[in-house]
DNA sequence: TTCTCGATTGTCT
DNA sequence: GACAATCGAGAAA
């Protein structure tokens, strides 16, 4: 299995982008624990236009300026103090877009993730959900702003390859109804998949 | 420096 | 189905 190149990380449109790491392998290894998974649901965050997205109306502060960098860096950030949510940065430098993963199926580590966890079996909600599954990866802010191709954490292509009728497309709820983009389907996931954090909507 | 609230999840009713 | 947990970024002062 190879990890995917800077080159895929450049990809201006992120919607393609999010449906092209549906099927992609995501690794860690921290504190020498290999663990890993299937990526199978991602959410696309599109910089400056998105209102939900940190950058905002062009929005560059100390925490979102990872985004601002070239493509394949992880952006990290807590949220409810609790969750550490994990983002790819993808397209060129200054364009803020971001790919949130919020679901994998355990592949590797299946016992570190549970320990990690803090459960005895294996269940879907392992790791299905961004917090969820950044627990069980031990993804933290230690690991924000890392190439993706490195030691600590990477992408590898598995080779699998998802048709267009197995990913469902879903628009986003809650943005502005006058908004054009309030139309456009900015979360992908893989069709019948028990780690997809959310079914419906 | 202070205040508010979120790209969520787990637990209790 | 409802709600509490929990902390740092962002905005206001």
């Amino acid at each position: 299995m190879a990890k995917l190149p800077y080159s895929f990380y450049q990809e201006e449109d992120v919607n393609q982008l999010a449906i092209g790491l549906l099927g992609k392998q995501l690794f860690t290894l921290v504190d020498g624990e290999l663990t890993g998974g299937t990526i199978v649901e991602t959410e696309a965050y599109k910089g400056i236009i998105d209102k939900a997205s940190h950058a905002y109306g062009g929005r560059f502060t100390n925490r979102t300026k990872v985004m601002y960098e070239a493509g394949g860096l992880s952006y990290v950030y807590l949220c409810y103090g609790i969750h550490h949510l994990f983002n790819v940065v993808t397209a060129g430098a200054n364009t803020p877009h971001a790919v949130l993963i919020r679901g994998v199926e355990p592949v590797t580590g299946l016992k570190v993730m549970l320990r990690r966890r803090n459960m005895k079996a294996m269940k879907p909600n392992l790791t299905a959900g961004p917090g969820a599954l950044s627990k069980a990866l031990a993804i933290d802010k230690a690991l924000n702003g890392k190439d993706l191709w490195g030691e600590e954490i990477w992408i590898e292509d598995s080779g699998i390859r998802y048709k267009p009728e197995e990913i469902a497309a879903v628009p986003r709820v809650g943005v502005g109804y006058a908004d054009d983009h309030a139309i456009l389907p900015w979360r992908y996931y893989v069709k019948g998949n028990k780690f997809v954090s959310r079914p419906n909507k």
